[in-house]
DNA sequence: TCAGCGATTGAACGGCCAGTCAAGCCGAGG
DNA sequence: CCTCGGCTTGACTGGCCGTTCAATCGCTGA
């Protein structure tokens, strides 16, 4: 009903789910996600959920796979277009602090994360899922490292794959904390720390404009 | 049966029952922890659980923040003891780094601070013991840095609030794809890690008894 | 010895929800 | 116009658990 496409067309049923699915873990959360929920937020009936997936399990994780995949390309699909290093990192960041570019309310990409996580710890399918997903986002910062290297933007040669790793985990750290709402790890903040610590370890001027 | 004292004394049935619901919940995960699990790990039927606590709901709740509670306790009064600022830092990530001093299985407290994360996402009063607690670890991290600093071991005079939201986030970061197995970050790669970020950021060096 | 009372038990209840299924719907192709 | 087959429905069921409760236990103090 909310959702629901031009009915006749119906394109990609599977998908559709999918994406209701997406969005409804993002507003309930895992635990509190019902099939009935997602197929009202599909518009469809409750039997058809269970007829285009094996089991409510597969189609959560399915569901949140799909999410994160879709952040992804998004992100680096944004990202390629964008010809300086420098830039593409303050790119990369602004799309990883939570609220930063307020496009979504407070609870977005990183809550589906956080379930990931909690997912992953036990359901090995979900493991191996997180594991490509996490070591494509890690991939994604030390490709804009060693661009930013090799046009001499930045002026440490660490290894990318070590600086990626820090970088990396220093957004997923910190962007945990924003989530929650910490009233001492504001949105800003952590966009402030961000750049400033990347700035740092990869040596280059966090301020471009000045001087 | 398991965990069961000497019968007798039966000292503190709460705390004893806060234990095992946070130990089924580490090897389980909240979303498959039944009362009945509870009651079995503590030894005692599953009506006496509910006779102790209000509802499961609150009893999960309680279990995670004691447990947590129980980490800070024990971490903090085992790093007050060391004299040196550097060691008391290469301590906290000694005990931050999961699976490094092996007295876990790979599931240990941090397993709960994902399950907290998740919880404090919907419930409040989750998330209000969550800042607290994460407050907490933030500032024991500020006050080591203070003590370095004014001991001169550490040569950074940044602020060391945030230098202790760096250091925390970095280590949250990290230690969540520690504990998800990831092959690219491992158990002895995050405690380097941690460590050559730390004396970079705080200006020591990573090896004192060399030289 | 016994009454009284908190602690403890475990059987039973009731609600909830994943998954099933028999029955309709509807477009395509003949 | 009819038939076939995939799509869709929603009522139903079976099991699972949180919660309740009446009954028992066993200590303590008189």
């Amino acid at each position: 009903m909310s959702t629901a496409s031009s009915k006749q067309p119906a394109k990609d049923r599977h998908q559709e789910i999918l994406d209701a699915a997406a969005r409804v873990i993002t507003e309930r959360g895992l635990a509190e996600t019902r099939i009935s929920d997602i197929a009202e937020q599909a518009g469809v009936s409750p039997g058809l959920i269970l007829y285009y997936f094996d089991s409510k399990d597969r189609l959560l994780s399915e569901a949140l796979t799909y999410a994160n995949d879709q952040f992804y390309l998004r992100t680096s699909r944004e990202i390629r277009r964008i010809p300086s290093a420098r830039d593409q990192l303050r790119r990369l960041i602004d799309l990883s602090v939570p609220g930063y570019l307020a496009e979504f309310g407070r609870l977005d990409e990183w809550a589906l994360w956080i379930e990931v996580w909690v997912r992953a710890l036990r359901d090995p399918e979900m493991a191996k899922d997180r594991e490509v997903l996490d070591q494509r986002w890690r991939a994604q910062i030390a490709d804009i490292v060693r661009g930013g290297q090799a046009s001499g933007e930045f002026g440490s040669s660490a290894d990318p794959e070590e600086l990626a790793l820090r970088i990396a985990s220093l957004i997923d750290g910190l962007a945990i904390q924003v989530i929650m709402d910490d009233a001492e790890v504001t949105t800003e903040r952590m966009h402030r720390t961000c750049m400033e610590v990347a700035s740092q370890l990869l040596a280059f001027e966090p301020e471009p404009a000045a001087r």
